[in-house]
DNA sequence: GAAATAAGTATTTTCGAAAATCCGGGTTTT
DNA sequence: AAAACCCGGATTTTCGAAAATACTTATTTC
């Protein structure tokens, strides 16, 4: 792996999990030596993010972390919930055997980790998110269109950016019952029970948000933001 | 602006319009030689265009222009037609009176475009296209939602890369009234009715392609690729 | 005293060489 | 003969300094 990609990583990792504020200036030289790189794979690495939205940068002024409002995750999240169930319609549609298959060992594998993860360990959580990744892909992999995976990739990234703080703070979602609504949502789509499917998708994502608006009008979590109205379903 | 800036619209362009064609591989040596410019701008370049799918990369073996590909093309219009007719009917819902008055704008520059634009002139033929790209995004600019814009944007280029053969035997989609169509679909979203929009910006963007695929696969256009059916509308 | 100018510092951007890695061909080994 | 190994040349990737640009503070001008 290149030090440009381990750059990227690392650099995104960061700014996820808040080790890099919104808005924060990234300079060059203090990059250089919290990453021990050189300036040009550091570039690299942030023009790429630059790209994602979670930095934003002005000719001749550098990078900074893209900052963060409600608006915004309100246009992510909304704009995932379009891309995410039209993507899982075409799985239904299209999908195969082995597209089954990964979706059900996705499933057992985020259970699992989810009975295992403390709230505590930062590592147990990078998996559980990561294995939420997984499951979320595994479902939508099969609807044969790069662009529409492509897209849902970046927005889960992006929509990562505002869960994190909740997995913090994990006891308010005791009304829902996270790891049922994955369940149902695996169920509904291997019995290709399209609609259904996709009012559980729209309904988990939708559920998150609001939630997520909550915690931060609250001021639990997070920094500033402008807190916005939640749009009608 | 910047060097890198520079390259990367100087690479687009080329791409886009041939110059570079699909599949060839970028080396650093030429591109510098080519561009005047050292390696840093250009690999700056460069990975913005892989993020855009215009450019492939394999770590340590460089860059290569993007392949083309039928199924590439209706992967490309039919996820630009999800986001973009979803991008129109918000826009139809929220646009105000400067949203209104853009898209007429627009649509008369693109008209006087159209007139004036000789066939031979191949700054006139960019011309033309840099209007279309603002007409099509101007219609959509109320909708409020960066990612649906952005997404479309990057749509718009990668179809780009397929419609750009077509200018030259224009000949060809005689047939169809193109701004004849631009007219209807600008009348329809300025009354607001949102479902008579998205069908005509919908049957546009696909007749667009299925006469593609004919030029394609008479093979009076355009490079290597396999042939792919147009999914059912 | 305010505005304009200029000098000095901080920072980004770019360059070109050095380091790291890959590719092909030829040689040795099994 | 096939596989494994090594070498030389080509290419990418990375580094660190130089150039270009922005920001800050001090000085001059009106």
């Amino acid at each position: 792996m290149t030090l440009a990609e381990k750059a990227y990583q690392f650099i995104r990792r960061d700014i996820v999990r808040g080790g890099l504020a919104p808005g924060q200036p990234l300079r060059m030289a203090s990059m250089s030596e919290r990453y021990q790189m050189g300036f040009s794979p550091l570039r690299e690495a942030l023009t790429r993010l630059q790209s994602e939205r979670l930095v934003v940068s002005v000719a001749l002024r550098g990078f900074s972390v893209a900052p963060l409002s409600m608006h915004e995750m309100w246009d992510a999240i909304n704009t995932r919930i379009h891309i995410e169930t039209e993507a899982l319609r075409l799985a239904i549609l299209h999908g195969d055997d082995a597209w089954e298959a990964a979706i059900v060992a996705a499933h057992h594998a985020l259970k699992l980790q989810v009975d295992r993860a403390s709230l505590a360990n930062e590592d147990e959580q990078a998996m559980l998110e990561q294995r939420h990744n997984i499951f979320h892909s595994a479902l939508i992999a099969g609807c044969r269109s790069k662009w529409l995976l492509d897209f849902s990739q970046k927005l889960y990234v992006e929509t990562e950016r505002y869960r994190y703080p909740m997995l913090v703070n994990r006891s308010q979602d005791s009304a829902r019952d996270v790891p049922g609504e994955h369940a149902q949502l695996m169920t509904a789509t291997l019995a290709r029970d399209a609609v259904l499917a996709c009012e559980m998708l729209q309904g988990h994502l939708y559920r998150t948000a609001q939630l997520l608006q909550q915690l931060m009008s609250q001021g639990t979590a997070m920094p500033p933001s402008e807190v916005a109205e939640a749009p009608a379903l």
